[in-house]
DNA sequence: CCGGATTATTTCAAACTTGAAGTTTTTTCG
DNA sequence: CGAAAAAACTTCAAGTTTGAAATAATCCGG
C-alpha cells in the first residue's frame, strides 16, 4: 500500500476540485468576453432550455444544487433583461412556472454553441474508453450524496 | 458511435460539476453544523496548513483558483478570528506572508480530521484501481486550462 | 370543515466572488 | 541613474450564494 486510501481519495477529490474550478475559470473567461454574461446565469438558461414547457423554481434549485433564495435572484436578474419569463401556475398558486423568453432561447442557443465546443476542446485529451471510465465512476460516486 | 464525441464530452463535464457541487453541499453542512464555519474558510485554511512556513497573497489566489481579492477578503475575516496572521516581507515590501496561528493550526486539524472521513465515506465506492484512472484522467484534463 | 403540518417561494442579512481600478514597490532597460 | 513597465496587494461595486425567517397556499387527520 502505498498510501493511506482515505488520503488517496482526499487527493481525488482535491484533484477533482482544482480540475472542476479551473475549467470554470476558462468559462467565465468566454461567457464574459464573448457573450456578456456569466457562470450562473448561464446555467439557469441550460436548464430552462433542457425542460423548454417550463420548470417551477423548486425543480431549478435543485436541478443546480443552488438554494431557493440564489434561483430566486438569478430568475429575477434574467427575466428584467427579458431573458425568462415567471408565470404562476393555475392549478397550485404557490409555485411558478419559469420559462425562456424567444429571445433567451435564441440567445442560450449561440453561447451554448462556444460552451459545447470549449468544453470538447478542453477533454480532448481523454479518449473514448476514458470518458466512459470517468462517467462510470462518477456514476457510482454520486449516489452517496443524497440530494 | 452511440452520439458525438463533443456531447458526451459535454455530458461528462456536467455530471463532473453535478458530483462537485453536490459533495460541497455536503462538506459545508458538517462545517457549519459542526464547526461554525465556511467552505471557502476551511479551504484557505488548508492551503495555509500545507504550507505552514507562510504564503504569499498571490500564492494563495493561484493555489486556491480565486481572485485576488477574493483571497484578501477571506485572510482578513480569518485574521479578525485570530485563526492566521498577515506578516509583510522584509525582502520585498509589496508582499505579505499569510501563516496560521497556533489557535488556526489546532482548529483546522479538527476540522481536517472530520472532512477527510467524510470525503472518505462519500469516496468509498471507488476501488483502488478507479481510484487510479480517475487520478490518471485529471491529470491529463487538467494541464489542458492554464492557471 | 378546521387547524396543524407541509410545501413553494420570496425576502433579507451576511458572506463570498469577480474583475476593474488604484496604490505602492520593485524590476527592467535605455 | 531614471523613466516606464511589471508585480503584489487592496479596495470597491456589482453580482452570487447561503441559510434562516417570513408569506402564502395546499394537504391531511380528525
Amino acid at each position: 500500500m502505498r498510501e493511506p486510501l482515505s488520503k488517496r481519495r482526499l487527493k481525488a477529490w482535491i484533484r477533482m476540485l482544482g480540475t472542476v474550478r479551473a475549467t470554470e475559470n476558462h468559462l467565465r473567461g468566454f461567457l464574459r468576453d464573448g457573450h456578456a454574461t456569466t457562470l450562473p446565469r448561464f446555467d439557469v438558461m441550460a436548464a430552462l432550455w433542457r425542460r423548454r414547457e417550463g420548470v417551477t423554481m423548486g425543480d431549478l434549485s435543485r436541478m443546480l444544487l443552488v438554494s431557493g433564495g440564489n434561483a430566486t435572484a438569478i430568475v429575477a436578474r434574467l427575466e428584467a433583461d427579458g431573458l425568462c419569463l415567471r408565470t404562476p401556475s393555475d392549478r397550485d398558486r404557490r409555485t411558478v412556472y419559469v420559462t425562456l423568453t424567444e429571445r433567451g432561447v435564441a440567445t442560450f442557443e449561440r453561447q451554448a454553441r462556444e460552451h459545447e465546443h470549449t468544453i470538447s476542446a478542453l477533454f480532448g485529451s481523454i479518449s473514448e474508453a476514458d470518458l466512459d471510465a470517468l462517467t462510470d465512476i462518477l456514476k457510482r460516486l454520486r449516489p452517496k450524496v443524497p440530494a
